[in-house]
DNA sequence: CGCTAATTTGATTTTCGTCAATGAACGTGG
DNA sequence: CCACGTTCATTGACGAAAATCAAATTAGCG
């Protein structure tokens, strides 16, 4: 979470074009081989480009918004309020990623975005999305196929925190973090810098900001994990992995579905 | 749940073609009216037909499978299974949905499906799914649009599961599956039938089948629903509605961001 | 009619929430 | 550069919601 975003994706076979890839362009073409058209469309969504420093809410829930956004650099996150103060976080957002579920099928938007840490987004209007659909059947059905893997994973997550104890909940949360962190670092680290609160954590688990905190301890005194600030060490991602029983459910999309031609 | 689908959709503004409605198609002619030759499409991928009685597990959690359903009547769960015996359902489906979520993105199925009522599918390989991505715009545009409010149906479970109490989790769920019926079987009934037992109930809001049936008592006693085996009334819809602030995703969902011709 | 599965009931335990106080870290402005 | 305020983490005592366990009753179905 430092130097942000400078290196090339590692694992994407198709990084050695000339023109500067764009975010969208890196996380998909990572599931397919796109043409240069398609790509170029791809980079026509990203214009409206703007930054903002870690904190700043982007939009709020119930906003009309007309616009969804890719995420350029940093991570975000998504939430809803509840009527008595409460808070669930509902995903978090990284490089390559778009929020359009959260505006595309009403008028106003569905969730709150958060930045997280300082982050980059490029704003597009929900209309550009049209015409991806009209004019790029490939880029529609991989859009779709990376949708439903994400709601997949947001299954995972209601399954985590309506069936799992707190010690789960939080280290499936670690490690759903580090793996979509990863993709953007790069596959090295099981060190990565945390920059949410215990109250972001209990929000994004449903627990309490104080149980969050007893089960980080318990999660050290156990030896998966270590700690210092705001710096998370996983030191056994096999034990802990096994522990929560993680399953990862970005890292590959099926595209052998896609019609020729 | 009595006569199956054998009525028009009330609200549909597209149903006075001629020939056999497909039941895609009455679910997005709702959202967008729909030519012929998407229309067409749509019938195309509900060629084989099967049916199953209730209970029927039809496709079971890590099955390979490259297959989608498209209900045709009745109506299933979508549920994963925990090391410890445990079980999460992860959502509904009604007349009209695709269970494309959990089998598109890899070759695998990532949830099992299981028969609530008796039930009739339309069996879709995936790679028709494709074909309807390469060839129609507007349906893949439309398919999208419908996955993002489900995204956010599911959403909002994941708010109920993670930060309300027992009450409000089975009240919206009661409000969840009402709506959705409601979409089927006409706008009329606050009187339903539940063919769920306490452990599915529990298995859906994260709580156990014995504090479900607490819980149950509970919104008896205060007047809110009425129950007769398994017959459900909503004795106080508004009131209910307001007492679990119960919001509807699925009645509306936005097609004006679609591009032109 | 009898068997099985589902619901109901009650007693008890556990996990997690609540509340409150303390302390560390950080940023700001005098 | 230090005082101050704010925010966040930590700790402990206590309470409550829901889980667990076990038994009894009921409903459903062949």
């Amino acid at each position: 979470m430092k130097g942000p975003m400078n290196t090339i994706h590692p694992l994407d076979p198709a990084t050695q074009v000339g023109s500067p890839e764009s975010a969208l362009e890196r996380k998909l073409s990572y599931h397919l081989p796109l043409t240069f058209s398609e790509k170029d469309a791809l980079r026509w969504l990203e214009r409206r480009e703007r930054s903002y420093p870690a904190g700043t809410v982007i939009v709020e829930e119930g906003d009309p918004s007309d616009n969804l956004y890719i995420i350029a650099s940093g991570w975000l996150h998504g939430s809803t309020r509840l009527e008595d103060g409460g808070r669930q976080i509902l995903r978090f957002y990284f490089l390559g990623d778009i929020t359009a579920t959260f505006s595309l099928a009403w008028g106003y938007c569905a969730a709150t975005l958060t930045a997280v840490s300082d982050c980059t987004l490029f704003e597009v209007p929900r209309h550009a999305l049209g015409r991806i659909f009209r004019d790029y059947p490939r880029l529609s059905a991989l859009l779709y196929a990376v949708g439903s893997a994400e709601q997949v994973a947001l299954s995972d997550r209601l399954t985590s925190v309506g069936r799992t104890d707190a010690i789960k909940r939080v280290g499936t949360l670690l490690l759903q973090i580090r793996t979509q962190l990863q993709v953007v670092d790069g596959p090295a680290g099981s060190v990565f810098e945390l920059p949410l609160t215990l109250q972001d954590l209990g929000d994004a688990t449903g627990l309490t900001k104080t149980h969050v905190g007893r089960t980080l301890r318990a999660l050290e005194r156990d030896g998966l994990i270590e700690r210092d600030g705001k710096i998370i060490r996983i030191v056994a991602i096999d034990a802990l992995t096994e522990r929560v029983r993680f399953k990862d459910r970005v890292t590959h999309v099926a595209t052998d579905w896609f019609a020729e031609g």
